[in-house]
DNA sequence: CCGCATGCTGAACAGATGTTTAGCATGCTG
DNA sequence: CAGCATGCTAAACATCTGTTCAGCATGCGG
């Protein structure tokens, strides 16, 4: 009773907010399915059944963060569109709303798979116009370096732990490890990695071996 | 002893092998808490408590599989340095294999991890040794460096699944699909990305600013 | 032959999980 | 005031989980 109101005027948030902002965290720390509807329902400070009241399901809960999440990641400067725009916004988003994504591209959830073809459907068209307007380099197979771009910008998310163990940053803030790695990505799409042409001629030999056999 | 030894080879094929065999593409494609023990008994052709019977534990069959993996990955040319040699001994294995060490990098098990910090120190020392030759370019922080190259190589292994549906490879099978990404990713390692400085100077921008406030 | 290890099984158990149900308190509306 | 919707809860439920247990068959050594 007093204690209901007490809880109440504790929380400047909405019950079912504070309830998809637990799930959020656990969810992109975790993986959904090492994370029960109790667990959050306590992270949350709340029943187990309240949970299920707002959400109908755990299901129902994990859409509702994936709609949360594409939104935050989409409804960013949309006219930006002369920089990586989606994923800038998306990496300028919480650390919760990142890792959760992160966790999504490898779930699987169709929401995700729908964003990440976006994605790369943005992406695509960012590098043609960078072509055509000279300070990108053209490509042999402009769809697939989009695909695999995206999933390169994606790598240290999905990898951030072993990386931030690789790369020891003290006490350091998380964004200051995160430019760390991605200034040496950056160094790599400017400067490139190799000197010479002699892994591309091997690669080339691969798969000329491969389709003779 | 003979006896037993042939025995237990024998058996290997049949029970223990074809468990962990089992255990290693149902976990490699689902995920390690999405599979139950009598998922893995089923495709076995088992009882789900020979499973155990031979493993201890369902943690103790994730064990098997992970050193059984490693092993595979590890047990490669050795001495064949002057490639990625590891990742390349990874790229040839099985697809059951790969799939697997893609899962496991981010279930964050103490052996994948183990086997992540090895992985980037060899391909520390292998750049390294690249620079001194003259092939590859140097850098600014080749820890970093090294480190990022290593989750990109990973990026297509965990992405893969997207990856084929951006990619539409007809019936070609799984390989191709992979040449075709792989190549994508030579090409950005060897003419770079970015024909020129601003994207760099850009993130130094942003590092500047960060570090001002 | 006996004994016994080995590979294997079905049945049962304890715990956790997602979900449902019945109901309490509060606050708004007629 | 009565009535009703809302936000919320404890307890029970059914199912699934990993795991254990008692026992069956087979084959080998004594």
């Amino acid at each position: 009773m007093f204690s209901m109101l007490f809880m109440r005027s504790e929380s400047d948030v909405t019950g079912r907010a504070r309830i998809r902002n637990a799930a959020l965290e656990l969810f992109g720390a975790e993986g959904v399915n090492r994370v029960s509807v109790r667990a959050i329902a306590a992270r949350a400070g709340v029943s187990a059944a309240l949970v299920l009241h707002h959400f109908g399901s755990k299901e129902g809960l994990r859409k509702a963060c994936d709609a949360y999440v594409v939104e935050q990641v989409r409804g960013g400067p949309e006219a930006d569109l002369d920089d990586v725009s989606g994923l800038a916004a998306m990496l300028e988003a919480g650390s919760a709303v990142r890792l959760y994504l992160g966790r999504a591209f490898l779930d699987g959830t169709p929401e995700a798979a729908a964003l990440f073809d976006d994605i790369v459907e943005a992406t695509e068209r960012w590098l043609e116009d960078g072509v055509r307007a000279g300070w990108v380099h053209p490509s042999d197979d402009p769809r697939a370096r989009a695909a695999v771009y995206v999933t390169w910008l994606l790598a240290p998310l999905t990898f951030g732990e072993h990386l931030a163990r690789v790369l020891p940053a003290g006490d350091l803030p998380e964004t200051d490890r995160t430019l760390r790695s991605s200034r040496a990505g950056i160094e790599i799409f400017t400067r490139g990695l190799f000197a010479d042409d002699r892994v591309l001629h091997a690669w080339d030999a691969v798969r000329k071996e491969r389709g003779s056999r």
